[in-house]
DNA sequence: AGCGCGGCTTTTC
DNA sequence: CGAAAAGCCGCGC
């Protein structure tokens, strides 16, 4: 889809290309910055369907709990571990620590 | 700790 | 164009 305005996949790729290196976000935290609490979901069909695999990290994303969720990208969600780990993200057993990695410090305006 | 339901956008028929 | 299904979640019970 491409809309003439920015719609919230739009937004929500935005958000995730400003993911630096070694850094990781949350679904949760996107929907929130955009304004959509609840919008998680969303976010991840977004970032499944994303249409820019290279313009968007979206292995940069996990979940709320640290683990990292799912991808649909090649290789699976085993190419996000190698991903995350090569960009010098610490992963424990399946679990990302968001306490050290986590990013949210997002542009309030693009 | 595990299960289920809710809330949201994009995509496809 | 309108309606329905789906999806890398989040949170409560």
């Amino acid at each position: 889809m491409r809309p003439t305005t920015k719609s919230f996949s739009q937004l929500v790729y935005d958000l995730t290309k400003q993911i630096p290196k070694g850094k990781v976000t949350t679904y949760g935290i996107l929907a929130r910055r955009l304004g959509r609490p609840k919008a998680g979901r969303a976010v991840g069909r977004i970032l499944g369907a994303n249409p820019h695999p290279i313009v968007v990290p979206c292995h940069r994303v996990v979940k709320s709990d640290g683990t990292l969720g799912g991808y649909s990208g090649r290789g699976g969600i085993r190419t996000k571990f190698e991903l995350l780990g090569h960009e010098g993200v610490e992963i424990r057993n399946d679990r990302v620590d968001l306490s050290k990695f986590l990013f949210k410090d997002f542009k309030a305006k693009p």
